[in-house]
DNA sequence: AGGATTTAAGAGTATTTTATCCTAAATATA
DNA sequence: TATATTTAGGATAAAATACTCTTAAATCCT
């Protein structure tokens, strides 16, 4: 469902947010040190950070001391903000079967079972924030970042 | 989520059944005929259906008024028996985040919310049959197969 | 100013998925 | 038996995605 740049980004992201114990405007973080962490691809993941950047969710910083650092508070970056910018919206809009005129008025067989789901997902990314994600971390002793 | 490959398939299955109305062992479709009638791919089609055959899902017969049609009742045809020949349970057994060891007693940092969504999309597939699904093409009216 | 560090951007390569084509095999029917 | 029909399977092509590399630009530090 995720893609896997959707997927490194958003680990990345939880990365970042933990380092930064403020949570934003914090010291910059090297993409280098945050892909060598993570088991990441440098190459994928600095591509990648650039649509993040972009979109204004990562500030970056080249030269000495530099690198990424958040530009909101974890509490206010949600899954779905990642998700949005590197995947993008498709899959909360499109219908599963892959009509393009799928909606409530016009349903494929199996719209009402998915639309649901679908609606469920999308709540479950928009409600859940970087911080949440942290909390994770020191709520379970093995969690995986 | 599910591959082209896989929306391909079930919108064929249900096809299938919705054609067939005592569901099983009636007369062959022609896969041409499929493909014409739901505006898909013959080749990308057929070359799926070889799986459905194989997984014992479908019956193939060639020559002249061959075909394919369904070895069981529309009923005991789940969705998920579709996904799992098409696309394989990965979507269902990874982690959302693609960390290979992540689990109840292990968790990457949205495990707990993702596994309970990933249960609930896997009982809607695995809850709703071929029957389920053309039963809506009567209830509401535009329906799109 | 000069050199080292670090991201940006675009080009390039590899892999996977999607889609097509061709020939063979099966088989109904005339 | 000959012919037309229809799926099977392997080969190939195209497109999308994943991943890498190279060079440029910014900027810190000496």
């Amino acid at each position: 469902m995720l893609s896997a740049a959707c997927k490194d980004s958003i680990r990345a992201m939880i990365y970042i947010a933990k380092l930064q114990k403020e949570g934003y405007r914090e010291k910059f973080v090297s993409i280098h040190k945050i892909a060598k962490d993570l088991g990441l691809s440098f190459y994928f993941l600095s591509k990648n950070f650039q649509k993040l950047v972009k979109a204004g969710l990562l500030e970056s910083h080249r030269g000495p001391q530099g690198g990424v650092r958040l530009l909101k508070r974890p509490s206010e970056i949600r899954l779905i903000d990642i998700v949005e910018v590197i995947d993008g919206m498709e899959f909360f809009n499109n219908c599963i079967l892959g009509f393009e005129e799928c909606s409530d008025q016009n349903p494929c067989t199996i719209h009402n079972l998915w639309a649901e789901k679908r609606e469920e997902i999308y709540s479950m990314f928009s409600s859940t924030t970087l911080e949440d994600a942290i909390k994770n971390i020191d709520k379970f002793s093995n969690v995986k970042v």
